[in-house]
DNA sequence: TTGAGATAACTTGCATACACTCAACCCATC
DNA sequence: GATGGGTTGAGTGTATGCAAGTTATCTCAA
């Protein structure tokens, strides 16, 4: 919708973005529309604007006369939202397996590669997580279809700000890295069912485990606070 | 993000909204918020609302600056839309195939049967273009995963003001309707691997038909019109 | 002390005013 | 006749003011 030539409701947008995926705005937080706008220098026209559009992708909630909350999640819907994901996920493997080239196969192996080598050497749990987010990246847009991408993207993000703590499961790496194994040796297979029941079947073990630790270390609502998780168990 | 106590924006994005699927608005027409602001009686500052909306749906394209246009569909992005969409009806079915409940069966058959009844009289192809919206819907629907439900409708939605077009095409419903008959005995037998391939290869052959009507009848811009098109082409 | 009702403070929704952008047009220049 | 730079007008982006709705506080009776 933008690309060059940000206006000032783009800027709130892709600010108030950044700060929801980084865990500064956890889900529950109210957005309102004044802070907001002497915190950004700006009138509350674009901040309303950024808020509509955050509303519209889903990120926040928002009623008639009533604040803007972050989005918050329940229990039941992250499921459904890792579901949907894993299904997403399997639909376009399904198709990346026939259609992506030699080079995109070579590439999604060297970043496959490079996180084994990573988990090996007790490297960067950090960098262990972006490889890991490369390598669904690379799967997902392997299927050149934009509308399927951008869909399953869009919902990955969506479950993004939880996704961080799933690495905190012991165990949980490795497993990870096994199934991606998987994933790998049925694309270079060329058999597009086996890929798509591997990633199902992962994305869903991911959403359980999530679920499981969220379950096991709630003892009050601010343990779902983003930041707090993360100073509590440091990867 | 909104239900009761509608707000001005949402009204004129309602509104929007049935112009675009009802065809006043075909693919392409200019939106431009003082008119429309006063057409509706109000202010630009609502219209504005309503169009950033309707722009993060993807129903209409803005560009900074720029006048906002009602979404054109190029015969790439289509045939991608309907793939993907083809995808996660497929995902969809798949698991409505062992998640719907027996009255939720019975509902597709009665659906399914008044469509046939329609098919087998005569009646009023619309009638007969309803029942399979809202055959599609119940399938879908019976997956019992609103994230999978929504993302599935809203890509749905975006394609709806071309579908229209496809009953036109001769044989196109008797078709359709057999492809019904094979997803329905798939779903009663419990097969859900099967489902999910007759609907995938049925809403692809959607697309492809649909594709092939246009590019058939498409002698200028205008012909794109859906008016022109009902017009021109009458059921 | 507690709870319901009134009231004050705050926040959102909308209208209006103005600034800025962009495209088309015009006219001078080559 | 083609080209380029200013000009103008239509249209979008933003600021601000006000009305209406919501939330918090306070008051007073039970």
């Amino acid at each position: 919708m933008t690309d060059r030539d940000l206006t000032q409701a783009d800027t709130v947008r892709l600010a108030i973005e950044r700060e929801i995926f980084g865990g500064q705005l956890a889900p529950g937080d109210a957005l309102e529309e004044g802070r907001l706008a002497s915190r950004f220098g700006v009138s509350r026209t674009p901040v309303r604007e950024a808020i509509t559009q955050l509303a519209q992708a889903g990120l926040i909630t928002k009623r008639a006369h009533k604040r803007a909350v972050v989005a918050q999640l329940d229990p039941g819907t992250m499921l459904e939202l890792f579901e949907a994901l894993a299904e997403l996920e399997g639909a376009a493997v399904f198709l990346s397996t026939s259609r992506m080239s030699e080079a995109e196969k070579r590439e999604l192996k060297d970043i496959h590669e490079a996180a084994a080598k990573n988990l090996r050497s007790d490297g960067d749990p950090n960098e262990y997580a972006d490889l890991g987010f490369a390598f669904h990246q690379r799967l997902v847009r392997g299927c050149h279809n934009t509308a399927l991408i951008d869909t399953t993207e869009w919902l990955a993000l969506r479950v993004l700000p939880y996704r961080r703590f799933q690495a905190v499961a012991p165990g949980r790496l490795q497993r990870n890295q096994t199934d991606h194994d998987a994933i790998i040796s049925a694309i270079f297979a060329g058999d597009a069912e086996a890929a798509r029941e591997e990633i199902r079947r992962h994305t869903l073990e991911q959403g359980d485990a999530l679920m499981r630790f969220i379950a096991l270390n709630k003892t009050s609502h601010a343990d779902f606070h983003p930041n707090g998780l993360i100073k509590e168990q440091p990867l």
